[in-house]
DNA sequence: CTATCATCTAACTAACTGGTTAATTAACCA
DNA sequence: TGGTTAATTAACCAGTTAGTTAGATGATAG
């Protein structure tokens, strides 16, 4: 995909020729949409070619099966992920500051697009029934990763006495849980609690609760460093 | 639904071919499992009839259609979960027991049967599309009446000094995901860490991961109760 | 012993849905 | 200029699926 800059070439009306990567995009982003909401069985192609102003053979011209496209979609959002998680967990921060910078940005990534949290949720409870490759190729390529990594921070930690002796294979978890349960969920939530918990103000009041309730969780209140939980 | 407890098969009134009751508890049972795994959208009525061991259309002739027969699984699933779970927020225990009482209770609840969370979970997420009066109705039957009351036992802790100073709006959501989404993810999470997270032994790990995350994230600690956090 | 009613079924249908096909349009190139 | 190819579409098809129907079955009341 080149990063042809193209606005001339007025394709005034869809003309057969007209920008092949707009119209891929188009797909991948009505796609993503489509299936955060219905799931992959829920999700209807034709559904998906509208919302992208395309006809719906294209999905099968650019992608092969509904399938294929979930993967693309998946994919996107994953790399995504775990690109800017670990821009923070290569980073040399003292433990304490990079689990903490590692939630926040594992959050504002979630956040900063309401369909990742309803993708990853869905994909979570799919790995069941269908354990195609691709499944396992996500897990490989981009979750399983930021976990083993995660892992590791939190035994040095542990190690260096700032972190309570938790276990990763269930603290990780209960990050992540806390992070896309609180999004997957909002439809909801707005419902039990009254306001909407996606306006700006309220994620940036969840995003202070995680992190305090991660940090008094976590850290050890006795050591030597007795800074207070700040991001 | 009367709470007839019925274990008598001799369906003495029932005067028919064949046990009405048991064929009803059947489709329920099929169905709580199909739904849990494909979702509405994918479950598939003749996959829950030929689980059932019924003729198809006997799903009809007991539920409309397939969205009434999920509205009767989640009946079945959340007002379980109210009974356990209002039987210990009723009881009158300080507010610390009570609150680990409580996630206990609907830890217990939850692991008892993975149809469960797998339900919970997608209905979570349903609430956006299908915002037909029904799951208004779970919400105001079953899930806010459980909030709400939470919520107050929080607001108690926090005045009694037991507690630290958190929102209840987030901190509820909170332990609701780190239950729910340990077993909503397993499949996810048994490929990550290579182990199977469903077996009694992990389940327990979970259960103590759980309420000492919550214990140490919520317990004010120079407080006059010094007594260590046991369920 | 028969009419009744709840229970249950085989067979069917109408609508939908993923996926295909053949044709069309424009850019590019030789 | 004309052929090759990438991009795009309208129309279509075959398989699937929720839901229906017309009737069977048998326990029970009368």
């Amino acid at each position: 995909m080149p990063p042809l800059a193209h606005q001339p070439a007025r394709s005034n009306r869809l003309g057969t020729r007209g920008q092949p990567e707009e119209s891929r995009a188009a797909i991948l982003r009505a796609a993503a949409e489509e299936f955060a909401e219905h799931g992959v069985a829920g999700a209807r192609t034709d559904a998906i070619a509208r919302q992208a102003k395309v006809n719906k053979a294209l999905l099968y011209y650019y992608f092969n099966d509904k399938e294929t496209l979930y993967d693309a979609v998946l994919d996107n959002a994953f790399s995504g992920l775990k690109n800017v998680v670990f821009r923070v967990l290569d980073s040399d921060l003292p433990s304490r500051e990079k689990l903490l910078a590692y939630v926040g940005t594992y959050f504002d990534f979630i956040a900063s697009n309401h369909v990742y949290p309803r993708l990853m949720q869905r994909e979570m409870m799919r790995a069941r029934e269908g354990r195609s490759a691709h499944i396992d190729r996500l897990i490989k390529n981009y979750i399983q990763p930021i976990f083993v990594r995660v892992g590791e921070l939190l035994h040095r930690g542990i190690e260096e006495g700032e972190f309570r002796k938790v276990d990763p294979a269930h603290f990780v978890p209960s990050m992540v849980a806390m992070i896309v349960f609180y999004f997957s969920s909002a439809p909801v939530l707005q419902r039990i609690v009254g306001f909407n918990p996606l306006t700006p103000e309220r994620i940036a009041e969840r995003r202070a609760a995680v992190l305090d309730l991660i940090s008094a969780g976590l850290f050890r209140q006795d050591t030597r460093a007795a800074r207070g939980a700040r991001s």
